[in-house]
DNA sequence: CCCGATGGGGATGGTGCCATCCCCTCCCCA
DNA sequence: TGGGGAGGGGATGGCACCATCCCCATCGGG
């Protein structure tokens, strides 16, 4: 996967596909495209091996099956050899099927379609899997981004706060220290600063 | 602007939102919420200052605007103190001026909305304004993301590769410098180290 | 012919985050 | 009464990015 395509007319989350597809595969050049114009321009122009498009573009109808599947229609066959997934707000089983008959690789809601989760889309299909992503998912927690906290010392405090009651901190230490890779030592060190911090901010949490 | 929700289902897409408000609001604590219910729960738990809801909900019919606006309703009527931004993906004006008519202060297409948008709404709305931002815009410019380039380096790339026929370098340079608080020799260093990395990758775009 | 625009380098200090390893209290419970 | 869980610190080196300022070569046109 050396060149990606993202077909999606909203803004952030164009950005935000682009993003997650940078962070799966860091060599990979990413263009994105709002309108079926611009991405069969940048098709012709470019080669891709893997297009991600959203159907409900400008200038058709997000609640007609049939405008949505002639937007993955013409996005295939201007790209017949690269991977496509597909990714839609709304979540449609038969929609899914149409689209693996159009030649899709993975369909995948956005509502069940968390951070991190676009590479394991892209691994099944590399595998030859047609990779469905239904709205089934997942975990109901709410979310926090507390200010002036570093990317690390977020994540444990979420880890921390989303742990099932009884759990010792110990426990999610030593989790998040597998999940990233470093030692508990440190998720520890970052649980501290995190608390210290919001402490400072008279913004501690109930979970501490 | 101290407390922030974001009530919208689709992670990827929360997770821009609630990285938006965070950008342009430093120092604001931000909640996400994908159910209706996680929302009521948050705003009776908190109080919040600004509640940004997108009415697509689980639960609800999106293409119903009954739906979407017995949503709205009940956000704004759990925290009536608080500045509500609605953000949808349908473009709608009467929906706009029903939003209005809740006590809504913002309506905005995610179609428009860009990266950096959300503060100038929110100075609107500071002001007084009901800020509507309707898919009308703008800017329809491919996007382009490469790897190995840092964000500075992004930054300028994208602005010489957008820049109109004619327009010398040097004039990006100064435009550059400008927005981004820095001097003009800066922003000539990190296009030409760009220009640099693509050159070894051999992903150097017509543009130069 | 020189100047400005362009292209291609290197060296600098500063900052923030990462990841370690270390120290110290306090309290509860076994 | 001792030890483990919890809280509150500090010091370290490494690394990536930011922002500056400097050098050099080429090339075109006034």
């Amino acid at each position: 996967m050396h060149r990606a395509l993202i077909v999606e007319d909203q803004n952030l989350m164009r950005l935000a596909l682009m993003a997650e597809i940078r962070a799966g595969l860091p060599d990979c050049y990413v263009a994105g495209a709002q309108t079926l114009q611009i991405a069969r321009q940048l098709l012709t122009d470019d080669q891709f091996d893997l297009v991600v498009t959203d159907p409900g573009l400008p200038g058709f109808d997000p609640t007609s099956v049939e405008d949505r599947l002639h937007v993955v229609e013409v996005i295939v066959a201007a790209a017949p050899d690269a991977a496509h997934v597909v990714v839609t707000g709304s979540d449609d089983e038969m929609e899914a099927k149409a689209c693996r008959l159009l030649g899709v690789g993975g369909y995948v809601c956005k509502t069940g379609l968390s951070h991190g989760d676009l590479p394991r889309v892209l691994d099944e299909i590399g595998r030859g899997a047609f990779a469905s992503r239904l709205s089934t998912s997942g975990s109901l927690d709410p979310d926090m981004r507390f200010p002036t906290l570093t990317p690390r010392e977020d994540q444990i405090v979420t880890m921390m706060m989303r742990r099932k009651t009884g759990t010792r901190r110990r426990e999610v230490f030593e989790k998040m220290a597998t999940k990233a890779g470093i030692s508990p030592a440190s998720a520890e060190k970052y649980y501290k600063l995190a608390r210290a911090k919001l402490l400072k901010l008279g913004r501690l949490p109930k979970g501490l």
